[in-house]
DNA sequence: CCGCATCTACCTAATAAGAGAGAGGCTGCC
DNA sequence: GGCAGCCTCTCTCTTATTAGGTAGATGCGG
């Protein structure tokens, strides 16, 4: 047995809803000699409740999850402590989710193909409550700023614009007239600077403002 | 110790360019008392080097790999040795992809977010030369067959309009007239049954005919 | 209360996209 | 050789989409 530090060791919990990725993660940590993990969860429901009875010092969180997604985790984990320390977590590299994430109050973001000692890394550092996020992530998350954020009545319409919905079938769909999708169709060309409404489809995913 | 069974362990490459997840496998098979990881690779090209040199029962390999991706890694195995036994996991669930795989030899394909011992099974199965295939994938390479497939120019075209470009911008692109431009698309729009062009993205996405 | 953003709605004119039909050159397969 | 499938090009016609401008109604924060 090695001597055990005066530290505690950084209780860990983990959330994500492939069996694999957990295993492959609790591994790692519990290979380190002042980590631990002390739950795992599979579903955004669980990470909160999880949470909520083991207050633990790092939560490390995938994004895409049934039940809640990421995002809303975060939301409610900082309600129920404003001081949580999260490490987001993902295999999405899309800017939008990052910035809202990181806006929100995680404490750092990385994307799962990160080599070993770099998740360790970050999980020692939001356990001191230091940011942590990964070089391409943090360009990203500079390029969204500035850029034009859409509201939730664009967002509706991209969503059925994405599905390849006409005005027509969008203005039904959402009780409105012709003209007035067109209206947000138009603005939203406009604020993701596109041509015509296909690329804006691209480029909303590509931004992960809309998923497919 | 455990006594050693007569039958020789199944021994198992990994190839996963995520380390968690190759991590998350290695516990996994390493716990078990009949198969032992005797290999993990992180790219295409080192799964056919590994593959190689070391002859395993298995190979677990991931769709989406960088330097060559898996069905390619599928093809290059399969010319090396046309026994191979290959199981196929991913995250992704279109349906062109595993199609592609399954018809080209590969044993097997399950998803990421398959429970441990589902996954387990598959390995066992796999090696002993029976075709393991979850059922939610089953069903969707089932839709497959019978669909129409797209040819290479529809796929090129496919792609540029995926980006969001113009058939005259097309056109430009790929050295043809915008006619023919709108003939490829056309087809493209009859053969994925849909209306408009944003839609023929939509579905061509779920199919996992392109990337993003 | 005012300003700002949002959502709503309408208009015209220009452009792009899609449907339909036909047709020649090319390959590979039977 | 003949046939099938693919790629290419041409044409017309209709509809959908986009650009431009204008403007009323609402709600929110300063």
């Amino acid at each position: 047995m090695v001597a055990v530090l005066t530290r505690k060791k950084i209780r860990v919990i983990l959330a994500d809803d492939h069996p694999v990725v957990r295993d492959g993660l609790a591994a790692m940590v519990n290979q380190q000699a002042d980590m631990e993990v002390v739950a795992e969860a599979g579903d955004g429901e669980e990470a909160i409740a999880l949470y909520e009875q083991h207050q633990p010092d790092v939560l490390v969180l995938d994004l895409r999850m049934p039940k809640r997604d990421g995002v809303a985790v975060v939301q409610r984990v900082l309600e129920i402590n404003p001081k949580a320390r999260i490490l987001i977590m993902t295999t999405y590299d899309g800017d939008e989710d990052i910035f809202q994430c990181l806006s929100q109050g995680a404490k750092g973001y990385l994307l799962k193909d990160a080599p070993r000692q770099e998740i360790l890394s970050a999980i020692r550092a939001v356990s001191e409550d230091r940011p942590y996020t990964s070089s391409g992530v943090a360009a990203k998350a500079l390029q969204r700023m500035g850029k034009p954020s859409l509201t939730q009545r664009e967002l509706n319409v991209l969503e059925l614009v994405a599905q390849g919905r006409s005005n027509k079938d969008i203005a039904r769909r959402l009780s409105i007239t012709e003209g007035t999708a067109k209206t947000h169709v138009k603005s939203i060309l406009t604020k993701l600077d596109a041509i015509s409404r296909t690329e804006a489809v691209a480029v909303a995913h590509k931004r992960g403002l809309i998923r497919l």
